[in-house]
DNA sequence: GGTTTATGTAAGCGTCGTCAACATAAGACC
DNA sequence: GGTCTTATGTTGACGACGCTTACATAAACC
């Protein structure tokens, strides 16, 4: 019926949707323009009507990923009125992302999407994630130097964000073998990243 | 004078400096087979009588840099008697090759190199470097368990590593704008990296 | 000196991002 | 309702890339 459409109808979203898709399962270097305008039955050229270049899309889907991170560290806060509690479950939601969509975290942090010239609403999304974090940290140290709560959150996002880079980059697995499983690592990571100092 | 030999000479040790040049320079991404043949004069065919593709080239250049990051790590442990002290040079030696090199660190640690399929000499290269880590840690730690030294040495890591990676992808450039420089982070990162728990 | 082997070249394949020139559909205006 | 403008498609191409196959040359070895 809807065979050979001259107009696709919403093909900017359709290029966001299967970017995402296409991220999610093979991190940001799986996503080639003519394979997600083939599948979407569209010629080569036609994603150029919508997006300046590559980048572009993918700064969108990494954009879509930062608000919806932001709105998991919200959640996370929201449900658990103790501070310390709250910051552990905001954590959480990060090291959640991470865990269940690896090709969007990637794409999302490890890319260099974020570099100079990227779009302002991509920029912005970060941000507020950041702040997201930035927020938790703050509730926990009442009081507290400004200076003293960034260092902390810094410190603290480092040690999550370096220990989920390292363990998607195949660079632990090698020296997991003994009696050293994920799980347990991860706890460990958490009491590191939300310790003083 | 050398004009045009039809040999090259060593064209396998050439094309492992000129990649390594151009690691440096602009990270793994920037290096092009077919630049590399070019700039040496040589035809783009010429790098396959050498290496079977462009992963197995970068391969030889990240194992470089793992067995210099070895290197620097027994050095600054034979110079510390204090474990301690020892300890916290060894991690300023790993924060030495991020800061120094960053296009090379980016191939060792960021980029995929090391996934299955990698060949002996960088798993092993890799490895070894990470033996000296634990061995710098173990040394604080007298008579525990390994597992806890493991624990230690990898989230350790993973806040070095993790602090690099989120300075050098640009992450938190935009969150240091208040009254914290890059320098004074950097002793705070050490701080908790080598902090108990 | 002749043969084998290592190392180079030439030409081409398929993929990619991107662009310019052109075609068509949708919406605005009279 | 017909016309004009604009948004959104298509076609065809360019240049760069990794990589391969078939062939050429030089070095090494007997």
């Amino acid at each position: 019926m809807s065979s050979r459409r001259y107009h696709h109808g919403d093909l900017r979203k359709a290029l966001i949707q299967a970017a995402r898709a296409a991220v999610e399962s093979g991190g940001p270097d799986a996503v080639s323009l003519r394979d997600l305008a083939q599948s979407l039955q569209v010629s080569t050229a036609a994603p150029y009507r919508h997006f300046t270049d590559r980048a572009a899309l993918l700064a969108e889907v990494a954009a879509d990923g930062f608000e919806e991170l932001g709105q998991a560290y919200a959640l996370a806060q929201a449900n658990n009125s103790d501070p310390r509690v709250a910051a552990r479950e905001t954590a959480r939601a990060y090291l959640g992302l991470a865990f269940q969509h690896p090709g969007l975290f990637r794409l999302m942090f490890t890319s260099d999407i974020l570099g100079p010239g990227a779009p302002p609403r991509l920029v912005d999304a970060a941000a507020s994630s950041w702040e997201g974090l930035h927020r938790s940290v703050a509730a926990t140290m009442p009081g507290a130097d400004v200076a003293d709560i960034k260092r902390r959150t810094l410190t603290g996002w480092s040690t999550l964000y370096g220990f989920i880079s390292l363990v998607q980059g195949g660079r632990i697995r090698a020296f997991m073998t003994e009696p050293l499983t994920e799980a347990e690592l991860l706890e460990a990571v958490l009491d590191k990243a939300l310790g003083e100092s």
